[in-house]
DNA sequence: TCGAAATCTTGATGATTTCTTGATACCTTC
DNA sequence: GAAGGTATCAAGAAATCATCAAGATTTCGA
């Protein structure tokens, strides 16, 4: 594997050794410093080991639907997803765009395409890079390691739990509506049962608080919804 | 830049009336403001005129090169770019990617696919845009984060205060009269009950104002309604 | 596969916040 | 100074919220 200083960092996501040959070739132009992953699981490991600035994903994984990885990935990390697919129906396109992709390109492309197109994502790309790691006070909240620190004491929480802070985190300082956070994490039916969504957040509280009574963290806006303090 | 609860503005620029109206047709859902252009300079004057947050962009235009419209408009504008062509060679691709282009679609395209790549746009555009704040003297009301500062302290509002008060700010100015504002915050049926209104002004002056007694903020014009003071 | 543990969901209850209304005093305008 | 409009305080009603706990479901390890 090649690694460069300060070379732009692009994780290849390929389980067909032909695929990665083709693009170590096209790639190793002492332009990019290229990092490689054979299945999902091992993607996003990667992503979080090797911190690439672009990601060029082969939809068909030996382990993991494609689109899962870009979900997942989406969940704590912006950084640019090219899909390299055989995959040419639409409907394929569309959701892999609509789950967080950034581009696709349908196998076969022209390597001046893929390399124009890198050159796009890393463009915009230069504009910011925050760090997935949400600090405030006494809590930590590291997205990409899915870990939560209290005082430096890691807590666990329930996957329930942590959707619901995740949410808030991404969102700081925003006032989220039952409505929205019931929709985003239970979906549509739970729409208007704001219930759930409070034992989740008295039990958060419990966990993170140091007063549960008078949280600092997670704000409750009476007849509106909850809104986590700190800098966004 | 994406604003408030505006939709989306879409220029479109392209010359042949049959792709306009097919542009037209499969974007005009309600979601998009659409504005238009026949040539190059037209676009550009539309760019500055219209400020799209989108332009799908035709590179065979009567009057000038297409990859020269998007060079011109990179030269002042991060506006994002999606090019439709039939010009299929990759050559040309690169080109118009290079020279600042953020997405090629080769026609015969899907419009689910156009749509989606019109989502990712957008979405990239929402992550930076800064919200709207408006601030008065040392009131500052952050609509998106429904927040509201006065000289730097953020202080909380009941729904109903809230509610009454981006009324004002969004009109910030005019003069809103008794029944226009029960109207929109209370419904139909308190049309002729100014009361609750002038508890909730009052309400909202003890929270705003230096001397409640002394509105700098919300004014009352006697006999009419309520005015908030500032630009609007 | 089974059983234990963890997690999710729902119900009940008391606490807190917000809404609405009434009473009263104040202000502006004529 | 009178009259109509305005501001404020306060209190009961209503809505919203926090919490505990129990039963249902899912997950995970043996």
């Amino acid at each position: 594997m090649l690694m460069g200083n300060n070379l732009p960092r692009i994780l290849i996501v390929d389980d067909e050794p032909a695929i990665q040959r083709f693009l170590h070739t096209a790639l190793d132009n002492d332009e990019f410093s290229l990092h490689q992953a054979e299945n999902g699981h091992a993607a996003l490991t990667a992503t979080v080991a090797s911190k690439p600035d672009v990601i060029l994903l082969d939809l068909g994984l030996p382990d993991m639907d494609g689109v899962e990885v870009i979900r997942r990935i989406r969940q704590w990390s912006q950084v640019p997803i090219i899909v390299l697919s055989v995959r040419d129906r639409e409907d394929d396109k569309v959701k892999a765009l609509d789950a967080g992709a950034d581009d696709y390109l349908t196998k076969p492309f022209g390597v001046g395409e893929l390399l124009a197109r890198i050159r796009v994502t890393l463009r915009r790309a230069l504009q910011q890079a925050p760090e997935p790691v949400y600090r405030i006070d006494e809590l930590e909240v590291d997205l990409a390691r899915r870990r939560v620190l209290v005082r430096g004491e890691e807590i666990s929480l329930t996957p329930t739990e942590y959707d619901v802070l995740r949410l808030l985190v991404t969102n700081a300082g925003k006032v989220l509506t039952h409505r929205q956070i019931l929709k985003q994490i239970w979906g549509s039916a739970y729409l208007e049962q704001p219930h759930i969504l409070r034992v989740n957040i008295s039990n958060l509280r419990h966990k993170l608080e140091k007063d549960a009574s008078r949280p600092l963290y997670i704000v409750t806006e009476s007849g509106v919804g909850y809104r986590f303090k700190g800098q966004p």
